[in-house]
DNA sequence: TTATATAAGGTGTATATACTCCTAATTAGC
DNA sequence: GCTAATTAGGAGTATATACACCTTATATAA
């Protein structure tokens, strides 16, 4: 059948922009992870959280288009952060949308949350250096644009 | 209480590696998982299936360190691989290892998913350009050496 | 040589992610 | 004003990810 490919020939995908940023997003996760754990919050949890508390009130679709994230991840991903009591889901004026917002104990965790962050953010962006980093989220941003499409 | 936040001090979450770094991925995965749909594979499936296509025969755990993966991601990585026909997982010599190997039919989606890889990659490399594109996957190194430590 | 330490793996559990299909509410066309 | 199209959301399903805990097999040390 001829389906068999030289060993060469796979050498070229070590370089594939999705493997490589999986790895890399497996190992950061893992730092922001970290340094939230104190808080009983993940790194996801915490920006999203965040991202909630600047809007004030939010629906689940505006957050999945605010991270360009499917929308129902979105809604998987507020329910544990709504049954721990961080955050509210309640219907809209218009009854198909609901409507987000934080808590009290969901702003404490933003608050506590912050210094936390700063300190994995600081670990890279003191690695890297201020414009090597900046740099580097305009490739993420570009890589991401470009794989969005034409 | 005072754990509130001014907003001021959120806007600067937009620039968190680990969030934006989850966003890209997320982007880029969906186009490489598009480009392998014909195949019947996700862009992780097949990395999996080119990396153990490489080796020959490898160990789960040896498998997990090559993608700088946890472990246990790796066994259940495997598994739907396994039960699709793309791969067997038996016992080594050391009969605490599992030693994986490729089917043919593993060996074929490979020989059939390289074109595929190639155009997604394509769009990326000349969307940002070779030298951008070097420099991004350095960058990725960085990043993830940077998130594993001191 | 036996007791202990270590290494490889699996399972349970939980979150993160997205696709398909479904319902309900609103808006647009006529 | 009614019908059709659109929009918001949920549920089912499946993979991706990692941690804690457990078992078994090998290696090491006394």
């Amino acid at each position: 059948m001829d389906q068999q490919v030289d060993k060469s020939e796979l050498t070229k995908l070590m370089a594939c922009a999705c493997g490589n940023l999986r790895a890399a997003t497996r190992a950061v996760t893992q730092l922001y992870d970290e340094v939230f754990q104190p808080l009983g919050l993940r790194a996801t949890q915490f920006s999203l959280l965040a991202a909630v508390d600047y809007m004030d009130t939010i629906t689940i679709t505006a957050l999945a288009e605010f991270f360009e994230m499917d929308r129902t991840t979105m809604t998987r991903n507020l329910r544990p952060l709504e049954r721990e009591g961080y955050l509210t889901i309640n219907e809209g004026q218009d009854r198909r949308t609901r409507e987000v917002k934080l808590t009290g104990q969901g702003r404490g965790a933003v608050a506590q949350g912050l210094p936390l962050w700063d300190k994995a953010q600081r670990r890279v962006v003191n690695g890297m250096g201020q414009e090597n980093f900046d740099a580097f989220l305009k490739q993420l941003e570009e890589v991401s644009t470009l794989a969005r499409g034409p």
